[in-house]
DNA sequence: CGAGCGGTTGATCCTCCTCAACAAATGTGG
DNA sequence: CCACATTTGTTGAGGAGGATCAACCGCTCG
C-alpha cells in the first residue's frame, strides 16, 4: 500500500464524498433504512466542521443544540479525574454519532474529544426532534443506536471490572476490527488506527507502560501487531479468544426495529 | 424503626399501591409529564409478577416482547465469565425499567436478575412502540431513561478503571444513595439494601473478601457502615469526597426533553 | 442440630503500577 | 538540511494494591 501522507489521508475510496456514507452503512447493517427516510436524514445535517487532533468537541456541562456525526477520524469520549488520571468510556469511528444523546440530555456529563484530525457534520437538535415528531421509525433507529452506546460501554465495564489486561486489550481491538468493518474501513485483517498506546491505556484502564508490553506480548503470541499506527490482526480466531470476545452486543443481525 | 419482617416488607408508605409511584417520581425529577401522559403510561402497563431472590428474570440471547419494570426489591444487570466470575453492569432500585432497551434490541447481551424478592409490572413492546408513533414526548422520556442508564454505565466505566477500591465503593453507595432519594426510598442518611458483599463486590469489579476489607475502613473512618441489609451513612460530605462523587451524571435537573 | 451462606481475618502471592532511563520517531526553527 | 525539543515507544527494577487461599465465626433455616 502506498504510504498515506495527509493528515486525513485515512480513505482512499470515492466514499469520501458522502458524509453519510459510514452512517448509512452502520444504521443498513442493524434495520432497513428506506429511500425516503436517508433523505430526511439527508435534509437534517448541517455544515461540515473539520478540526485537528487532540481537540475537545464537547465539553462536559455544556449546553448544546446540535449533534455531532463523526465522518472522519477517530474520537474519544472520556472523563479526567482530580488526579489528572483519565478514562475513555468509548471510541468513536466514522459513522458514529459522538453526541446523540446530547439531544435528549441538554448537556454531557464527559467530554468528547478528537484522537486524530477529524471531519464532522453538525445536526441541529431541532432537526432531531422533528424525526422524533414526524418519523418514529426513524426516530427509533437513533434510539437504537444510542442504545449500541449502551451495549458497548457495558462491554466496556466487563473488560475493566474483570478481565485480565491482556484480555482488554485483545477485546479492545477485536471490537474495533469488528466496527471498523461494519463501516468499510479495514482492509482484510487489518486497519488504520492512529492512536497513542496511552490511548490504548485510557481505553483500558490500565498504565501506558503495561500496554506496551502487553502489545509486544500479543505480537511474540502471533496474533496480532499495533505498529506505525496500523493493527494488524494475525491469528483472528485466536485474538477472540484471548479477549474473550463476541460480536452479539454489537446487534449486526438486521431486523426492523 | 421497627424491624421489618416479611420478603417485601422494604416498602411502609401507602405508595406501595401504585405499580408506577417511583417509575413517575423518576421521570418528574427530570422533565414535567402532563396528567394525560400519565394515563397513558398507566394504560400501558400489563400484569403484575412477583418473583423470589436470585432468579433471572431476563436471561441473555432470549427474544423478549415485553419490557419489565421494577416496583419492588433490587435487580441487576450482568454477565458472567467462563471461569465464574461475575460484573454487574448495573444495579437497578424501583421505577428502573429492567429492559427498556429491550424494546429495540429485542434481545439483551447480558442477563437480568433479582436480587431481593422484586414486584415487577410488564409493558407490552407494543404498547411502547404505540407511544414513539402517537406519543413524541412521552417516547422522548422513555429514551432519555435508556440514556440516564448509559450515563450511569460510563461513570461505572470510570469506577472501575481509574478509581481505588475504597472510592469504587464509596461511589456506588453515593450513586445508590441519591437515586433511591428520587423515588423516595431513603430514611435520612440511611437506606435499606438487602443484597451481599459478593454483590457490590461484582459491581465495583473487586473480591468479597477486599469489599469487606474496604467496608471496615469505611467504618472505621467514620463515614458510612454497610450492616444487616443496611447502609448508614455519617458523613456524606466525605463519603462523596472519597468516591469522587457528583450527581451530576444523574441528571437531576427539571428541563424539557 | 447440622448445613449452608455470609461475613471476618490472616498469610501469601501476583498482576499491574511506579519510577527511571533510554531509544525511536516526529516535529520545529534556523 | 541540520540541531534540537517533544512526543511516543521500550525496557528494567522495585513496590503496592488487590487477589488468592484458608480458617473460622455467626446467623438462618430446614
Amino acid at each position: 500500500m502506498a504510504k498515506l501522507t495527509g493528515p486525513l489521508a485515512n480513505k482512499d475510496t470515492v466514499s469520501g464524498s458522502d458524509p453519510l456514507h459510514e452512517l448509512l452503512l452502520k444504521l443498513r447493517a442493524r434495520d432497513v433504512l428506506s429511500e425516503e427516510e436517508e433523505q430526511i436524514l439527508r435534509d437534517s445535517i448541517g455544515e461540515i466542521k473539520e478540526l485537528p487532533r487532540a481537540k475537545v468537541i464537547v465539553k462536559a456541562g455544556v449546553t448544546v443544540s446540535e449533534c455531532t456525526l463523526l465522518v472522519e477520524g477517530f474520537v474519544c469520549r472520556y472523563k479526567d479525574l482530580s488526579d489528572g488520571q483519565r478514562q475513555l468510556m468509548e471510541l468513536h469511528v466514522p459513522g458514529d454519532f459522538l453526541d446523540l444523546h446530547s439531544f435528549l440530555l441538554k448537556q454531557l456529563e464527559h467530554n468528547v474529544g478528537s484522537m486524530t484530525p477529524v471531519r464532522l457534520v453538525m445536526t441541529p437538535h431541532d432537526k432531531i426532534r422533528d424525526i422524533t415528531e414526524k418519523h418514529p421509525h426513524l426516530a427509533r433507529m437513533l434510539w437504537f443506536s444510542t442504545l449500541l452506546d449502551a451495549a458497548i460501554h457495558r462491554e466496556r465495564i466487563l473488560s475493566v471490572g474483570r478481565r485480565s489486561a491482556l484480555s482488554r486489550i485483545s477485546h479492545l481491538f477485536c471490537e474495533l476490527y469488528v466496527r471498523l468493518n461494519v463501516v468499510g474501513l479495514t482492509d482484510g485483517f487489518s486497519y488504520r488506527l492512529p492512536i497513542t498506546q496511552a490511548d490504548i491505556a485510557d481505553a483500558s484502564g490500565l498504565t501506558a507502560v503495561h500496554v506496551n508490553r502487553m502489545l509486544k506480548q500479543l505480537r511474540e503470541m502471533g496474533l496480532m501487531s499495533f505498529r506505525n499506527n496500523e493493527v494488524v490482526i494475525q491469528d483472528w480466531n485466536q485474538l477472540q479468544r484471548t479477549g474473550e470476545f463476541s460480536d452479539h452486543y454489537l446487534y449486526l443481525e438486521r431486523r426492523p426495529r
